[in-house]
DNA sequence: GTTCGCCCTGCAAGCGATTGCGGTGCAAAC
DNA sequence: GTTTGCACCGCAATCGCTTGCAGGGCGAAC
């Protein structure tokens, strides 16, 4: 039998709600008391009962986090670095993870997003269509989108244009002119304003250049290992293709590598390729990417809605994540 | 806001009692009353308070997962699993993840393992010492292991050794005798149960063969990308290399094929590569390998709970998810 | 020496469900 | 025509914690 506040208000020959109060540093609590209390509990093991501390305040120390899925590297970080944040102030995770038999997601309802009994939420950005945008809209509770966020909603995300443009900017250095992008393209389940801004700043970045981006420079491939090989396979095998290739993601750009492979392109000899977010992957193929860390971004959205419950007050910097270009050795200069 | 128990029982004209009965589906209460209070309670939009009902019975419907981190395609696919019978069955699920800042895992204690106030447990398989398998030993919930298990507490897996037989095996029926292994070896944070298994079934696997397994063939790599290739590096580039790799894992072999490729070794013609998973990027590479179902493995755990809880004592054995070899395109005759 | 006023503490009423027990009816058994 | 036995239903206690309110004590101000 786990100790109730009961048991450590009798050891300390205090009251439940001096206890209860000690234990939660709340003003009005001599000293000596408080002390008292906290020795009492601390011989007993006590863990306060978060089901019974949520049913009294109506507000469970609990977070929901919303995603497509958590098999992936980017989604799973997110999760991690809410949970990292949430665990050492003492609130509770909880999955509300909308994958679906047959690898489709469910659709982003009012239910679900209550379905985690939580009092704030964070929703890992992805393409929600314009009623799933309305339902996050319409959540009273403190909400923060991560990666990919729209109007309406606080979200924590990278400046997407600026880090396509440290990635092609790149690439441009190198010499690189036929400078081809690899990415996504407007299709249901993928964040538009995310792949969007990504080909667009890569075309823009050309154009400043100078270069006038060619349609056939781009080939459209979800977000997805094998539809980014197949997709960069119909870019490289013809005799006018690009020298270099921007992948609007990581896992994007090892299919990039893969198609390359593929048709005997030596990296970077014959093609260079750079990536975006520094996956766990990355390193070991020498990828030069753009590095975003989503930990670090969902450990944010963590400090922000705590600090909007009153929890605490977090150190809370801007709500744009920092980018960073990693050089490795898929880039050159063109032959 | 949301409706209560009460708000249901005033509008179906009944009490309290009777709504919580029959929503549950107990008996002793008459079909049309049940029908009537299931009528008011969906025209309500209720959702019965998961708190409430936890504090009431003493037994929360969550079962907490704890795992050494979510960044994993094995991991997350497990907690997916998890989730998705758990949320068939309102259940819900607690994430314990273990990371600690610098990648390294926090020690599995007992306050951990409460830490998600549910009422069974999915540990997922890694390395725990024997301090913390004992903490799990102790614990008196319903709690079922993942991926490696250990004496004296319920777990799913795999038939390891089959499995390690099935990609051996493949090998030499294509005439391989020279066939290397990259793999985990005893280390702090690898379960050795696991990787044990596998590497002593490649050497087991060959000898039934009648080819002695050479020291040198084997390569200690942990079970990481950047490590594997590196292991790979030093067990491929000599004159005597094998012609054949069998990795412990997927991700592993994504290793051995970045060191065949940094070599200028072509594959399958100068080495053929055999995995164990079909990982999310294997197909994509053509990997052959052997596929499991973390996935699976982590629904059939969620099941086994559901059904154990309100049982006393439940059996300990092994249950064990079936593998399969899936052969594509790394593996061919050795030249 | 009173009177305030502030600190500290306890009492008790919830929060929203579950459940043992007792009280109805009504049908079957005597 | 009474008992008996169930099936059905409601009362009220309970789970462990929070919090508004009130009371007691003590120092400061008058």
């Amino acid at each position: 039998m786990p100790a109730t506040i009961r048991d450590v208000a009798r050891l300390a020959g205090v009251s439940e709600a001096t206890v209860s109060r000690a234990l939660r540093d709340l003003r009005h609590v001599a000293p000596d008391t408080a002390e008292a209390v906290r020795e009492a509990a601390d011989r007993l093991g006590f863990v306060p009962s978060r089901n019974a501390a949520a049913l009294a305040t109506g507000r469970p120390k609990v977070v929901s986090v919303v995603t497509p899925t958590v098999v992936s590297w980017f989604y799973a970080s997110v999760l991690e670095g809410v949970d990292a944040v949430l665990r050492e102030a003492g609130w509770a995770t909880s999955l509300v993870d909308l994958i679906a038999d047959g690898g489709t997601r469910r659709r982003l309802t009012a239910a679900e997003l209550h379905a985690g009994q939580a009092s704030a939420h964070v929703v890992i950005g992805f393409g929600l269509d314009e009623a799933e945008q309305e339902v996050v809209r319409r959540m009273r509770d403190p909400l923060v989108t991560v990666g990919g966020s729209f109007a309406g909603v606080r979200g924590i995300g990278i400046p997407e244009a600026e880090a396509a443009r440290l990635a092609v900017g790149h690439l441009l250095e190198l010499g690189h002119r036929r400078i081809g992008h690899v990415g996504g393209d407007r299709e249901p389940g993928l964040n538009e304003t995310v792949v969007g801004a990504r080909r667009d700043a890569w075309a823009s970045t050309l154009r400043e250049a100078g270069v006038e981006p060619c349609t056939d420079w781009f080939a459209s491939s979800g977000l997805v290992l094998e539809r980014s090989r197949d997709a960069a396979l119909r870019l490289l095998d013809r005799g006018d293709r690009p020298t270099a290739v921007f992948a609007a993601t990581d896992e994007c750009a090892f299919g990039v590598l893969l198609a390359a492979q593929q048709l005997g392109l030596r990296v970077p000899e014959d093609l260079s390729v750079v990536g975006l977010d520094d996956h766990a992957f990355s390193a070991a193929h020498g990828l030069t990417t753009v590095r975003q860390s989503p930990r670090e971004q969902g450990a944010r959205a963590a400090q922000l809605l705590l600090r909007d419950l009153g929890v605490r007050r977090w150190p809370v910097s801007t709500a744009t994540a920092p980018v960073e270009l990693v050089v490795r050795s898929t880039t050159a200069p063109p032959a």
